[in-house]
RNA sequence: GCCCGAGUGGCGGAAUGGUAUACGCAACAGACUUAAAAUCUGUGACCUGUAAAGGUGUGUGGGUUCGAGUCCCACCUCGGGCACCA
């Protein structure tokens, strides 16, 4: 439907149109209702408001062939209840839905059926789009997203154009898993106990030209950031730990043949400088084959061969055995002169630190162990506080055997060392980080193409008198002896779209099947317009014309997944990523909930691309998410995670229909807290469907007519009225605080009471609805309208509870003696401690346990109990 | 190994340091019905006791407190994450 249509619909006129079913007919209400909220565009946010806004987003999904998962509408429930709350209470809501798209198991249903990938993808999509209609989600679907959609794609390419003209991108060798039978690259999940999924042909570890990120660039902001979002500690403790920030120091020990320079290690204990006994280098260093003596050649060249042949995998599967050798060579102890020998042991890895350490096997678990293996001597440099003898020691204490710091602690021993041996040239204080940079390209189909193109040395330079945009220093790639120059496609000439393609399976010499494309590939390429022409046909006239190779390497999934919530602030806008207004108005995610197993690496990148938007001035806040919420794993009948093959799965269609869409919000808000892991019980869901049909009972008799004992002047009795306060306020805190299933709970036990008023005020049951219409929806607008209130229930406010209500004239109050519950009394609340005491120890249960004992204390907490100490 | 999180009826779970087991499921008994379904009412931790009542109970053992499921210490079990990071 196209914007405007809208009044034509005499929206007026369809409101108040309730089915007529007689009884809890879901299957003809949830339609109906879906229908009316679809026409009316019911839940379009508007860019331009006076309302307050809020902005809830889901973890959008990947549109499998499977369809939806029951773990999907959990937490889409959840936000749901939220956007239909905040509308209630008078926000401008923004809650939008899309397709992360691209992915290998497209890929994969491709490369079987020779079917394009997007069609597949489409199917897909359309079969996840009716799942979640039928569900009622409360979607602006005007804003929907696609990250396969060239309109979406191009803005994705247009970020990482802006990432790579900042010097943020480069490219790199780097190991993937490469199978040679299937000539194809194969992602980790592709590879099963070292063998290819498909086939189960041997894989091995191979190096190829891959895009790579400089998310490190970024790593002390990723860090402090983090002290400033609400998330759940333990996502910020492991995007900590990803990062791993460590401070210590560089210190370079100088070889003893001084022709081969400096060895430069980084440790952060540089306060054991003295306890160092051994050096260690990584098989990769550099500098491993200059300081290899011809007697230890052999063994060396053995010993690396082996460690370069395993896997990450199994080096670190290997991590209870050390394994070594000497080079041969020494170094010298910068601090005490002493010469160390130099061993290379894969226990140092090349992609931390400097790949070299020293080893202090007193004071470290790894030296130690090796120490003892290799018999190399150990030196204690820390005396324990409690003069522990054991080593390897790793407490606290002071330093000893270190002439000129003896005695010290060994934080303060820490800071002269590496003063001292900054003062002297030959170290300083250091900052490590564990993170890596991001390997961002993938060799294949179904991806983002990357907007690059390579041309010769005297071509960019060319290129680069054309464009004002490149990069300070030009990114290239040395190929068969000859450098490759990375060229930017114009920004004007985006989306660069993918080629239709004969087959999809890769090229088989490691590249994707883009790259047997060769009319695509090869190519006259035109450096400010960016058009292309195969490069077959002549070159066409003009300066801008160059001789180009296309970048064959696509964009990981995470591409899209990385800004997609800016793109739902605009997204049919065709010369930004969204206007200034529209992320100024919306500003970021209020709420953004998804599962824990995007607690890294998808909130991390995201951040990581968020930030470099910020620096480049084009998004006006530095963090993308301020509050994030997991919920947790919904299991299978039998406790353990849901899967195709221990057949217990859960199907949300099948649910739907049995029960209908409201009881299964219902029942996967009532099943647990939010956040926690818990069993899908097919039997559970019969308890709030009841519930469901109870209200339904309190609102409409047996033919569907208005239930007699509703009236507008009926009064509810006193408790029942303060229950009906208690529950609208417990309610509301409930879905702020995110406490769902107490919600529930809480309805629950007002229409327990409600059924056994003798009269219902309408107003009463007008409440009820309104608590209840952003769980169970449907229900609540069929019942709203029969009820004969006007419009629809979520354009008529949130209830409010008069606090004068909540208080009682009379208080129950706990008897405790000794701290032992001994009953209750009925007082009125104006009473006195003194009173209290009084009437509490005449009672009949309490008496004996006075008789004969004096009072020492009476603690009184107000309006709930009273305990009596003898 | 290290870092988190969690252990409460037959089951899912509830409980600002203040009546442990709300709400729901399952079960049992009863009402309505020719019958069933639906609906309604009631029962429900363990030990002693006819009962009234008393005692014991939130993984185990200690502690703090007038009072602990809740706070502290140690341990056990389960779940999640990381894993030679110098």
């Amino acid at each position: 439907m196209i914007d405007g249509d809208v009044e034509s619909l005499n929206v007026v006129g369809f409101t108040l149109m309730a089915t007529n079913c007689k009884d809890y007919d879901f299957l003809e209400i949830e339609p109906h209702w879906q229908s009316f909220w679809e026409q009316t565009k019911a839940f379009r946010a508007d860019n331009k408001s006076s309302l307050p806004k809020y902005y809830v987003l889901d973890m959008f999904p990947y549109p499998s062939g499977a369809g939806l998962h029951i773990g999907h509408p959990e937490g889409y429930t959840a936000t749901d209840i939220l956007a239909r709350y905040k509308r209630a209470r008078g926000f401008n809501v923004l809650h939008p839905i899309g397709w992360d798209a691209f992915g290998l198991p497209a890929e994969q249903h491709a490369v079987k059926t020779g079917t394009h990938p997007a069609s597949n993808t489409q199917n897909n999509i359309v079969n996840f789009r009716r799942q979640i209609k039928a569900l009622g989600f409360s979607y602006d679907w005007d804003r929907e997203v696609d990250t396969t959609d060239p309109k979406y794609f191009r803005w994705t390419q247009w970020i990482f154009l802006q990432l790579f003209k900042k010097g943020l991108a480069y490219v790199d060798e780097r190991p993937v898993w490469w199978c040679p039978e299937l000539k194809t690259v194969l992602a980790n999940e592709e590879v099963i106990d070292g063998k290819s999924e498909v086939g189960g042909f041997p894989v091995e570890r191979r190096n190829l030209r891959q895009w790579v990120l400089r998310i490190t660039a970024y790593a002390e902001q990723l860090l402090e950031g983090l002290k400033g979002v609400d998330w759940p500690d333990s996502t910020k403790r492991m995007q900590e730990a990803w990062i791993g920030r460590s401070e210590g120091a560089e210190v370079l020990f100088k070889l003893e043949n001084p022709a081969l320079g400096d060895l430069k290690i980084f440790t952060t204990r540089p306060d054991t400088l003295f306890g160092c006994t051994y050096m260690v280098i990584a098989p990769e260093h550099p500098l491993v084959d200059s300081l290899t003596v011809p007697a230890q050649r052999d063994a060396v060249k053995a010993y690396r061969f082996k460690a370069a042949s395993k896997s990450d995998l199994e080096r670190t599967d290997l991590a209870k055995d050390k394994s070594g050798v000497f080079s041969g060579s020494y170094a010298i102890n910068p601090i005490n002169h002493e010469h160390v020998p130099i061993w290379i042991a894969d226990y140092v890895l090349m992609g931390y630190g400097t790949g070299a350490i020293m080893a202090v096997p007193a004071h470290d678990e790894r030296d130690h162990e090796f120490a003892v293996q290799y018999q190399l001597p150990i030196i204690r440099v820390i005396q324990a506080a409690d003069n522990d003898e054991k080593l390897p020691y790793t407490g606290d204490g002071n330093v000893v055997n270190s002439p000129g710091y003896d005695g010290l602690s060994w934080p303060e021993a820490k800071k002269r060392i590496s003063a001292d041996l900054t003062a002297r040239h030959i170290g300083k204080a250091t900052i490590n980080y564990k993170l890596r940079d991001w390997l961002f390209s993938r060799q294949r189909y179904w991806g983002e193409p990357f907007p690059i193109v390579w041309v010769s040395e005297t071509d960019y330079r060319r290129a680069a008198a054309l464009r004002k945009d490149l990069p300070t220093s030009p990114v290239t790639f040395v190929e068969h002896g000859v450098t490759q120059f990375a060229l930017p496609v114009p920004d004007v000439s985006l989306p660069l779209v993918l080629p239709d393609v004969k087959s999809y399976l890769p090229s088989g010499n490691g590249e994707s099947p883009l790259a047997n494309e060769t009319a695509w590939l090869e190519i006259w390429f035109n450096v400010e317009t960016g058009a292309a022409v195969p490069a077959t046909q002549a070159q066409p006239a003009g300066e801008a014309w160059l001789r180009a190779r296309r970048e064959t390497n696509t964009m990981p999934q995470w591409a899209g997944s990385c800004w997609y919530y800016l793109r739902y602030l605009d997204p049919r806008n065709a010369t930004a990523i969204a206007s200034d207004e529209a992320l100024k108005y919306w500003d970021v995610p209020d709420l953004y909930v998804g599962g824990a197993e995007h607690a890294v690496l998808h909130l991390l990148y995201a951040r990581f691309w968020h930030k470099v938007l910020f620096d480049l001035g084009i998004v006006p806040q530095s963090e993308p998410f301020k509050k994030l919420f997991h919920q947790g794993i919904i299991l299978g009948e039998d406790g353990v995670k849901m899967s195709k093959s221990r057949g217990n799965v859960a199907n949300p269609d099948d649910v739907i229909s049995a029960y209908g869409a409201d009881s299964l919000r219902m029942y996967l808000m009532f099943l647990g807290p939010l956040e926690a892991m818990k069993p899908w019980n097919p039997k559970g869901i019969e308890g709030v469907h009841r519930f469901l049909r109870k209200v339904w009972r309190e609102c409409l008799n047996e033919e569907g007519a208005l239930n007699p004992r509703i009236s507008a002047e009926a009064t509810l009795t006193a408790d029942t009225s303060k229950l009906l306060h208690e529950t609208i306020k417990k309610v509301g805190d409930d879905i702020e605080g995110m406490r769902f299933n107490t919600a529930i709970s809480q309805m629950m036990i007002l229409v327990n009471a409600l059924q056994k008023e003798p009269a219902l005020p309408r107003t009463a049951l007008s409440d009820l609805l309104r608590l209840l219409a952003p769980f169970a929806p449907h229900l609540a607008e069929e019942l709203w309208a029969r009820l004969g209130e006007s419009g629809s229930v979520m354009t008529a406010g949130w209830p409010s509870f008069d606090p004068a209500k909540l208080v009682a004239i009379s208080m129950k109050i706990v008897i405790q003696v000794n701290g032992k519950h001994r009953g209750d009394i009925n007082v009125p609340v104006d009473l006195t401690e003194s009173q209290l005491v009084e009437l509490a120890s005449a009672e009949p249960r309490v008496i004996p346990h006075l008789a004969g004992k004096a009072i020492k204390k009476t603690i009184y907490v107000k309006g709930r109990l009273i305990n009596i100490l003898v």
